[in-house]
DNA sequence: AATGTATATGAACATATGCTCATATACATT
DNA sequence: AATGTATATGAGCATATGTTCATATACATT
């Protein structure tokens, strides 16, 4: 039996898809990015809507920030965030068809 | 400012997505799944490939199988692997491109 | 039957993760 | 200046995760 040919992924490859898998790797997090890929959200109006403590979510959005899948503009003494990376956005909203439709 | 209407994800949907997001979410998985995408392989040669113990791989594997994202037939002592999640495979090898085309 | 081979599995352990609680920060209002 | 408001941040804690080590399992070979 002849041995077929592959392709390797490179580390970097490796590590930065787990990075973006991971992003979406919870509950909060595909929630909170499913919401701003409907519209720009506040801090206050997120903690409303997914009824959690200003505290988690912000350390949420730290973390999104922090891979630069949201950003975010101050008013004043709200922030409202919008997300960052429309490819990751396709891919939560793949994910989530595949899953309605079966 | 006029609120805009939304829609929520059920429950259901959020614990879905984010099961297979975990799924995704660790380099040794992302490894093992890139190398079925490409070609069967059993346990041995998956271990080699990836350079780790056969602990460590079968448990791996174990957590894929249990998440139904591969299968496995049975060839003497040998098992030998396949993806069995059409979709996950392609929404991995998306998010690979991705990476790879910045 | 005894030994060998390939893989699975359970326990244990170190690290990562997601939350809470308390507090800091920065701007607004009075 | 003092107080209020919205958000960020650090410490601590419980749980989840990924690996190793030892061992079990199931089939093959002698």
């Amino acid at each position: 039996m002849e041995k077929q040919e592959h392709t390797f992924l490179s580390p970097n490859t490796v590590e930065e898809s787990a990075r973006i898998f991971k992003a979406l790797a919870d509950p909060t997090r595909i929630k909170i990015l499913y919401l701003l890929s409907q519209e720009e959200c506040s801090v206050g109006h997120i903690t409303e809507v997914l009824n959690m403590t200003q505290s988690a979510v912000s350390h949420q959005l730290g973390l999104l920030r922090n891979l630069r899948l949201v950003k975010y503009r101050r008013d004043g003494n709200t922030f409202y965030y919008t997300y960052d990376d429309e490819h990751v956005i396709t891919i939560l909203n793949q994910v989530i068809s595949h899953i309605e439709c079966k």
